[in-house]
DNA sequence: AAGACGGGGAC
DNA sequence: GTCCCAGTCTT
């Protein structure tokens, strides 16, 4: 019926991409790049799915780890809800199905942190099964293949998505059908100056035939951001850095990150940073100097980061976090310090520890100073 | 149906 | 600076 998947496989085979993760059949090594790839850049994944793999090699060896371990290999990626997701499907996989991924759609589906995309995904690439897939390359793909009007994500212009999809999948080859779409919508048929000219389906275009492949897909409404100022301390104790790790009911869950405080307007930051800390960990912190700015930017919330350094005396020793964390100052971004408190970590040791990409700009912005 | 959830690469 | 990515879960 469709005259697509012709055109589009015989592209593929010619110019897709040497991907790792192309390069293996193994179920779970594919289950870990889709849940890495979920919003976020292929260029991005290749080197954590490297290191992630090489470490946890199958499930049981996921299921098996310590969460802290889990989040050194997925700090920097983001959205970490994911990498707990992961380790739950891998024990999910292990008690259920015998360590075993199931050739089974609702079985995949199943699993934790694996929705309709990425169950297809396994389902085609892994195991051969007629599933279609629609991310955000194939709605664009689709949208402007067929006009399709309306927010992607939502609603009853994502069920036409995902029909279209559904209808027009090559059912003897959907895993190299599916990634030959989101191929062509990654590499030719982006969001913006598509390659109409190297495009092996134009000629079925509508919005090019139309002349207008810029109004699609329709753009998503956007809130406007928010601003925050945070004020976050660099305590050194010789070759060492202070450092919290933040608390499960906290944005970046479990990642380490300077001790800081969201500040109120017009406060006087390394007064109320300094009350903080002796506040908080009982620490004495006489004398800090401002060394830097880091701006980061995280979901609607623009933050920027005043940097404060002081040199601690060899010795220096920090309580355990006091009183009510969450009551004691507002935090969207900052001040999410788990119960363990100010941990002491060698400069050299930073690296590969599971520090949050806004925590690396802090002591970028601080080492620049 | 709408909101929460990171980070960075490309323009 | 802005856009948006091989999405999923929760409310």
């Amino acid at each position: 019926m469709s005259s697509l998947a012709g055109p589009l496989l015989a592209w593929y085979d010619a110019h897709r991409r040497d991907l790792p993760w192309r390069r293996t059949s193994d179920p779970w090594a594919i289950l870990v790049s889709e849940v890495m790839l979920q919003q976020t850049r292929v260029e991005v994944v290749e080197e954590y799915w490297r290191r992630f793999l090489a470490r946890f090699d199958r499930p049981a060896a996921l299921a098996a780890a310590d969460d802290e371990e889990l989040l050194q290999h997925w700090a920097g990626l983001g959205y970490y809800r994911r990498a707990r997701f992961l380790k739950a499907a891998a024990a999910a996989v292990v008690e259920r199905h015998g360590g075993r991924f199931p050739a089974d759609f609702d079985a995949l589906l199943a699993l934790p942190g694996v929705g309709r995309y990425t169950a297809g995904a396994v389902a085609s690439i892994a195991f051969g099964l007629p599933r279609p897939v629609v991310d955000g390359n194939v709605a664009r793909v689709l949208s402007r293949l067929f006009l399709v009007e309306g927010d992607p994500t939502r609603g009853a212009t994502a069920r036409r998505l995902w029909q279209l999809a559904e209808e027009h999948l090559d059912r003897e080859r959907p895993g190299d059908f599916n990634q030959a779409v989101m191929e062509l919508g990654a590499v030719v048929c982006r969001p913006k100056s598509p390659r109409c000219e190297d495009c092996p389906i134009s000629g079925a275009c509508r919005a090019r035939r139309d002349g207008v492949i810029d109004r699609f897909p329709t753009p998503k409404a956007r809130r406007a951001p928010v601003d925050v100022r945070v004020a976050a301390a660099v305590l050194r104790r010789a070759d060492e850095v202070g450092l919290v790790r933040r608390d499960a009911s906290a944005r970046m869950a479990g990642l380490l990150d300077l001790p800081a405080l969201e500040l109120a307007p017009r406060t006087d930051a390394p007064r109320r940073l300094s009350e903080w800390l002796r506040a908080t960990f009982d620490v004495s912190v006489p004398r800090l100097s401002r060394v830097g700015t880091a701006r980061h930017g995280i979901t609607h919330h623009r933050i920027e980061v005043e940097v404060y350094e002081a040199e601690l005396a060899p010795g220096t020793e920090a309580s355990p976090p006091r009183g009510d964390l969450a009551a004691a100052a507002p935090r969207r971004i900052a001040a999410a310090p788990d119960a363990d408190g100010l941990r002491w970590f060698r400069c050299e040791d930073l690296p590969g520890l599971g520090l949050s990409a806004l925590g690396r700009k802090i002591l970028a912005a601080a080492a620049d100073a």
